[in-house]
DNA sequence: CGTCAGCTTATTGTATACAAAGTGCATTCG
DNA sequence: CGAATGCACTTTGTATACAATAAGCTGACG
């Protein structure tokens, strides 16, 4: 990560989860050039490497604007989202080990923890969550679906879904992995899927319901 | 695609493809430049697009290869192609146009003929099995989906496999094809995920065995 | 007034030179 | 003789200058 291009690409596209880069502004590779510190060669290949990944999009003349999203866009990516993941969990359990499990059962417990405190721990949550998912993903094994999942995963709003959950949806996120657990315990990938199914489903009504409360307001605020 | 980038990757890309670079072996930028006739930016440029879409990888100090699939790897493939192409015939069966159907039947009819001739068309097959399930993408309307779709059908030895159907697979094929319209016709998303489902893994299996019988060949004497 | 042509400016694309990092070989030391 | 170390060479990464192209603006003409 030292390379000047990879600084660029995680400095832009942190950017863009943060908000700071708002969807649908013009990108100009000399602008972010100085912001990042370097010339404009790594930016141009963060900025391809971005495009791949989907956070940035580039009109018919080459010119480069950060993704928005629309509902319908959002919607199709949890389907493909909920397709690809549950596909992973059915691989993954025919080849997880027994310390994968363990690992699994670890963050499960420390997401417990973060939502049992008074007042929830959702970076905490977030953190365990992810490295929970990861870890499935790690157990089935195939460059190809990681790909594929990075690129409807890790867009902005979806990455601030967990922020809008309210306690009882933590909860119930907590429960299905516990469910997960069991699946993968008997090496069951068919109730795997399902369980990630339902997961991943649930995830994007939870999300619906909170942008149709706040709909009015950009969603970097209801997200915060 | 007059750009010298543009140039660079569909050269690179056809070079892949053909078999004019083996997979497994190093690529060196400046080595392709020439060959192009470009300088390495470009070249670079392509490259990050190939590699994205899964056509070369890198190692880990950054020197790149012509990506090498293994069987399990192809399977894999199929696998997400299944998935993805039958989402893809879901969706369109509720967003496809009666031009879009008329145009699928046209295409169908071309296979028909492509493989009545007394020695099948197999290039004609081709051409018209990729517009075919081309317009299907297209009607289900989802730069995502086509996106990662491209990672998983357009690689070079799953380019290759109809041309290791038998007649019975290719009439088949094109039988599945008319099913497909039937659902369209009926707007029967399920159906068409069905038909689609089944298209697609009869396609590895007719692959598979195709590639047991030759197994002690290289995979390109196999094809051709 | 509107619109269209031509120019000016902003932005991206390409080439090239140089810097940095990795690889492999040869030499040396245990 | 084997392993480790340093050096030469190969390959990729970055900066910069310049070229090409698209966007926006201004002014003239209908």
């Amino acid at each position: 990560m030292s390379r000047a291009s990879d600084r660029a690409y995680s400095h832009i596209r942190s950017m863009i989860l943060s908000g700071e880069l708002q969807p649908g502004v013009q990108i100009r590779e000399e602008a972010l050039a100085e912001l990042c510190g370097v010339s404009r060669t790594p930016v141009r290949d963060a900025l391809r490497r971005l495009e791949a990944e989907l956070f940035i999009r580039r009109n018919e003349s080459q010119r480069s604007f950060v993704a928005d999203w629309s509902l319908d866009d959002l919607e199709e990516a949890f389907q493909l989202r909920a397709m690809l993941e549950s596909h992973a969990a059915r691989r993954a359990a025919g080849r997880i080990s027994w310390d994968q499990i363990a690992r699994l059962r670890m963050h499960n417990t420390g997401i417990k923890q973060a939502i049992s405190a008074e007042t929830p721990d959702v970076p905490r949550f977030l953190d365990h969550n992810r490295q929970f998912h990861m870890i499935i993903l790690e157990a089935a094994a195939s460059d190809r679906l990681t790909g594929m999942l990075a690129q409807v995963i890790e867009q902005p709003v979806v990455m601030r879904t967990a922020l809008q959950y309210d306690l009882e949806n933590l909860m119930r996120s907590h429960h299905e992995h516990d469910e997960l657990l069991a699946a993968f315990d008997h090496r069951d990938g068919d109730w795997a899927a399902a369980v990630m199914t339902g997961h991943i489903r649930r995830a994007f009504h939870a999300y619906a319901e909170a942008h149709k409360k706040g709909a009015d307001q950009p969603l970097n605020e209801v997200a915060a």
